[in-house]
DNA sequence: ACTTGAAACAGACAAATGTCTGGTTTACAA
DNA sequence: TTGTAAACCAGACATTTGTCTGTTTCAAGT
């Protein structure tokens, strides 16, 4: 690479990323225009050297193809806000958010989503109506966590116990019942891992 | 439009939100595909009306053209975790926090810290020993906010009741004391903006 | 000077993509 | 029922966009 090269690739790969940080990814040819190369190849050349050095990553053949490397193990992701999940499977409810989060993720490997709290049967453990769950999915889940499961058709937060003969769905509230069930008809959805309140604003 | 149609817009809406927040905008097939229209036309009617509403921005002619309009600056920030706020000023327990966590912003305008919390005082209102509170400085709170506010050389977290004779803190638990007092002595550090609460694993 | 390899250039082609026109279906109301 | 407007469909076209091939320029080393 000539000395003077390594300078220019840099603000290609700056302005690359500025674009897609702002929301579009640059053409090719955007990239061409916006530093004055005379020919597409020129940028394309820039852009796979850039791929190739793992500062950016491509889908081949896509328009605006080009995306931010994965980073770390914290991963701000637009998680989906689900409100009443009822009578359907997750997936369905996923698909028809109530809107969208922007938040880090610490378990970049696992899904999440999150769920806006209905009722105030964890309100002692200081859950309240309203509060957004970050829910990360799974179907095993240790004792004494605070899950998500489908009850009657709904989704519902409880604490979990589970004993040797029957696992017990236990709310934080003496007004409401506990749920007695066997392994069968227990349909996890996921582990709350995080509880956020805004308390000046609601994020739409 | 028709009845059954607002439905399927605004789940076309989530798509192309979740497909922009993801770093790449959807072109009008994709969209096409992602809800098995047979024609090109339909989903790029339904796109259009999408802009036409005001829920989505759009640059004619320009490939994955498609974002979203302007909402409030949400930035990313390094925020200071404080601990136990003592015996000194905000700025000094500023420069020597207990951490740092990266959280999205919304008001990018004002100052924000971290504050961990220590006591049960505001327990009722869902606050628990360990939470961090996102409190955004100011020195004035509207009646009945959740505020940051030294008390005896020492950051306590209260809700403030203002009337025209006191200004009162009252605490959340039956088993701690309203403080009331003047304006004179009051230092209001902030407002508690966000409640959050990590169960699985607390971030350093 | 000569060689060499990277960078830049020029032009073309194929696929992807936005847009347009016109026709068909469908829900809803008069 | 009939009318109507919205939604959907089918096909085509022009532009954009990614990719390819070959050539030229240029800096650095021998």
């Amino acid at each position: 690479m000539r000395a003077s090269t390594a300078h220019l690739r840099k603000r290609i790969l700056s302005y690359v990323k500025r674009r897609i940080l702002e929301g579009q990814p640059p053409t090719i040819r955007e990239v061409q225009e916006a530093f004055g190369f005379a020919a597409v190849e020129s940028a394309r050349q820039h852009l796979k050297a850039l791929v190739e050095a793992g500062e950016l990553l491509q889908v081949s053949g896509r328009s605006r193809g080009y995306g931010l490397p994965k980073q770390r193990h914290i991963k701000r992701r637009a998680l989906p806000i689900l409100g009443a999940v009822q009578a359907g499977d997750l997936t369905t409810a996923l698909e028809d958010p109530e809107g969208f989060l922007e938040l880090p993720v610490r378990n970049v490997h696992d899904e999440h989503f999150l769920l806006r709290v209905e009722g105030e049967s964890m309100i002692n453990a200081g859950i309240h109506p309203g509060d957004l769950l970050l829910v990360r999915r799974t179907s095993v889940a240790p004792n004494g966590a605070i899950v998500v499961a489908m009850i009657d058709d709904e989704a519902t937060v409880k604490r979990i116990k589970i004993t040797p003969k029957s696992i017990k769905l236990v709310p934080e509230n003496p007004n409401f019942p506990t749920i007695e069930t066997n392994d069968r008809n227990l349909r996890l959805l996921g582990i709350v891992s995080e509880i956020h309140r805004y308390l000046e604003g609601v994020p739409s």
